[in-house]
DNA sequence: GTCCAAATTTATAATTATTACAATATTTTA
DNA sequence: TAAAATATTGTAATAATTATAAATTTGGAC
């Protein structure tokens, strides 16, 4: 399906979020980009295309988006929070060494559950981590200083 | 298994790590206390008794660990770190309203991995958020100020 | 189209968790 | 006991996030 300013504002309007400029803005960014972007790295892309916006907006916006449900926090490096458009279900497998994040399609049902019967799940969330075939390779261990 | 002064040293020497005094009281905390303390938390419970204490050693000392394998950490609220003791495999439901994290138990080894056959995994952790009972009888839906 | 109220964005300052670093203290080994 | 290695501490620096208040934009009534 064709992601159009049209259909993004739909998008938000369905969530109950107008739809303004830089809502689009962050909420397309999210579409066209695969990755898990920082704040830091939402802004430096679209500050060009908007050169008013503010970090604080962002920072809004996507708190705004999660609450609605449109994306997600992952946080498993604990140094940044990083954030990902709610598609399907799938896992992040972060790597160690080079930090890198990889989705893996996971079936969230597997999960036993009759211990959390009373309770109202809203969302789950899958994280691997270890090392990725390409630091296997070179024979890494730790994070490195050019590892992000 | 009672936990001495003697099985703390045991554990941390299997680990290649000096069993120094700090290091023993903050291993002994993670075994004595159930739960996912926070840094600060850890501190505020050792400091009376070792008036010397410094914050950097509890920080210094959970990379250790974590470097170790003794604990892991997770950060779902993305506010701050919580550490946990690595014991059996569990996965964290963690209260969008009053913020309590709940163990639950789980079988990691229900992932069907083909498409990690590459990857070192080294850890699996698994997330899930909602509402506890407690919260869905008050009604509440989103976090207030007295959740943590 | 203009005006008004509400919502959004912005810039700045404040807060807070974490890390870097250098000095001090402790432990180990010879 | 002396020297070397390691651990701890306190302070300062860094960096992500939030609070706040002013400025701007938006949507609807007329």
């Amino acid at each position: 399906m064709e992601i159009t300013v049209e259909s993004l504002k739909e998008e938000l309007l369905k969530s109950g979020i107008r739809p303004s400029h830089q809502r689009i803005k962050i909420l397309e960014h999210f579409h066209q980009k695969i990755g898990h972007p920082t704040v830091d790295e939402v802004f430096e892309v679209l500050a060009p295309e908007i050169p008013t916006l503010s970090k604080t907006t962002i920072y809004n916006t996507l708190r705004l988006f999660m609450e609605a449900g449109l994306v997600r926090a992952i946080s498993i490096d604990g140094i940044e929070k990083r954030y990902d458009l709610m598609t399907h279900d799938h896992g992040h497998f972060i790597c160690d060494s080079c930090g890198e994040i990889i989705n893996f399609s996971i079936d969230m049902e597997v999960f036993p559950l009759d211990e959390l019967k009373q309770f109202q799940i809203k969302s789950k969330n899958v994280y691997f981590n270890g090392l990725c075939p390409k630091c296997i390779d070179q024979g890494k261990e730790k994070r490195t200083e050019n590892g992000k």
